[in-house]
DNA sequence: ATAGCGCCCTGGTGGC
DNA sequence: TGCCACCAGGGCGCTA
């Protein structure tokens, strides 16, 4: 399921090929991954479009369109037009090929003026797009409450500290939270708390600062590996070529209930928190 | 304001 | 072998 490394790899890969392209049409296959607008006008509003580069906050890819983009009838258009990409947990976005056959689960494609296709394709249909500019200004909720981005050097002991601050919900709960902090999700954060050696239902406001120190560090080396892997790859994820994530080769607790824990040769538990399944291991998370 | 819960959705899994 | 309940979970809206 994609978080913040997946989300990154995927920018990685798309900004290496999209900018400078051209939207010539887009299809699209379930209307209601576009949330904000219609089909017929996502088309009409991107048809003649170039893209610039590719952004990503938390979980959200932003791919902006250059600011001299004509309809194709002369009408200059704002500079602010954007597409914002979610993909949930079975999303994937890629550029495809000329001719390369269409993979199942395909919901929007947008035809390149080089012959290739930038493809939203998602199982569970759980993705979303939007299209912002133009007078659209709805873009996705979460996406304006967005916390601080865990990889950029502002993201320090004590704005982690300041997050965490008063909350009696579980430390796993609040690190969920993209308000607190951007891009976590299930898979990383049991990991980091298993690095720092902090239990997930420890009250948030309750982490001492040798805590807040370790679970900072932890945060930032998870998912700076997890970049370097190119992701995690559990069942549907694939980056922007279409290639699956190797850090799943790597994970310390996720998906490891009943195997050893690598520090202490203790098991792997599984329990719940804050409504997702949750792997920590008893002897070395208090 | 905060915390918790149900919903969306589909394929895979495990029990009987 | 076949069927079905159940589970995965990010974001969001609702409730207390």
């Amino acid at each position: 399921m994609p978080e913040l490394p997946e989300v990154e790899t995927v920018r990685r890969q798309l900004v290496a090929e999209l900018p400078g392209r051209t939207v010539s049409g887009v299809r699209v296959l379930l209307p209601r991954t576009v949330q904000n607008v219609t089909p017929e006008a996502l088309a009409r509003l991107v048809t003649g479009r170039t893209f610039g580069d590719v952004v990503r906050r938390g979980k959200y890819l932003l791919l902006p369109f250059t600011s001299d983009d004509r309809t194709g009838k002369g009408t200059e258009r704002n500079d602010a037009a954007k597409l914002i990409v979610h993909l949930r947990m079975t999303g994937r976005l890629t550029v495809a090929p000329e001719n390369a056959p269409e993979e199942p689960y395909t919901r929007v494609v947008f035809a390149l003026d080089d012959g290739r296709e930038l493809r939203f394709a998602d199982m569970r249909t759980f993705g979303t797009i939007h299209f912002l500019g133009d007078g659209h200004d709805d873009g996705p909720p979460g996406l304006a409450t967005l916390g601080p981005e865990p990889l950029e050097a502002s993201f320090t002991p004590d704005v982690l500290a300041a997050a965490l601050a008063g909350r009696r919900a579980p430390v796993k709960a609040v690190l969920l939270d993209q308000r607190r902090v951007a891009g976590l999700g299930n898979i990383y954060v049991d990991e980091a708390l298993y690095a720092s050696r902090i239990h997930p239902e420890k009250p948030a406001g309750k982490l001492g600062d040798d805590e807040i120190q370790r679970l900072h560090a932890a945060i930032r080396a998870v998912l700076d590996d997890a970049v370097a892997k190119g992701g995690t790859t559990i069942r549907d994820y694939v980056d922007g070529r279409g290639v699956p994530g190797e850090f799943q080769q790597y994970l310390r607790v996720y998906g490891r209930a009943g195997e050893p824990c690598r520090r202490c040769g203790g098991s792997i538990v599984r329990l719940r928190v804050a409504g997702r399944g949750t792997h920590v291991c008893p002897v070395c998370q208090r």
